[in-house]
DNA sequence: TTTTTAGTTCAGTACTTGCAGAACTAAAAG
DNA sequence: CTTTTAGTTCTGCAAGTACTGAACTAAAAA
């Protein structure tokens, strides 16, 4: 029953499987970055449960709990069609801009907990003190200018 | 025999987990993680193989292997004492911000990628690829501008 | 020369993770 | 009211990971 199997040309594995390597880096799991990634190469970018699970050749349930966790996580969506019981789903490649932004967030914190270090040390540890200060100044700057920069860029490519 | 264990205040052990957490999320293994923590949290920057085996309460060959893990990532280095054959390792901070720029080395491989991708989609995708095309855009602002970026903390913090 | 120090390396284990398979559900179609 | 469709949820296994413990090494100390 390989009815519903997407055809891939060699080209397209290959760019699926390094897409899919990259997201696992970004902490994702297998197969829930090979679903990304197809979404990303087959040539019809709206696809059903049942060509996901069968192009990607996982199970039922595989399919199910990562597409639930990309949906929740907002990275792809699904539109339906009048008369069919089936979802559509979709990249949304441009949510990878909230991604970065995201990544401020996590900088945010990481921030956080490296101020708390810091004002606990002892004051003795001069030179330590002021690096630890400094990254933590770089790290605020870098958050400080992100804004500025999102806007530079809308301006520019509209 | 324990006579090598740094004494550390509730506030530090806290402080430890949070970062080691922190670290672990940036794909680090928990007993790396921990001990870049430690060389954080306590009030000796610079602790032995020992003390940070004891503290910790790891194996020495999990000590072993992560010490040198973080010297070859060169998140950590050590100073000798003279007459003393024990190691005094570190946390280099300031690597950190080259962490960061190897960041952008990452950003760098996921454009090409999906410049890749892009490339062998078909036209008739118009609305998909115009996204794509424009998160490829986003991206490449992104690395263009970081060096100006750095350079303009470098001012802002002498 | 033997013992101690400061580690390293290897074999095995325990924990974790990611997935398959099977049983289930709820709505629609026949 | 039975069957099909379009999934979901649960149990259990297989592979991978991170660690321990034990045996080892190389230099210095006794």
């Amino acid at each position: 029953m390989t009815e519903n199997k997407i055809a891939l040309k060699a080209e397209q594995i290959e760019l699926l499987e390094k897409a899919a390597v990259l997201f696992e880096k970004g902490s994702m799991q297998p197969a829930v970055a090979k679903i990304l990634a197809l979404l990303l190469v087959s040539d019809n970018p709206e696809l059903t449960f049942d060509e996901i699970r069968e192009t990607l050749e996982i199970s039922k349930s595989a399919t199910s709990t990562a597409i639930n966790q990309l949906l929740s996580s907002n990275r792809i969506e699904y539109k339906t069609r009048l008369g069919d019981r089936k979802r559509y789903f979709r990249s949304r490649i441009m949510s990878w801009k909230d991604d970065m932004k995201g990544q401020t967030e996590g900088l945010r914190h990481a921030i956080e907990i490296l101020q708390q270090i810091k004002d606990q040390r002892p004051a003795e540890t001069v030179e330590f003190n002021a690096n630890l200060e400094k990254i933590i100044a770089f790290m605020d700057f870098m958050i400080e200018e992100m804004p500025e920069l999102y806007a530079k860029f809308e301006k520019k490519y509209l």
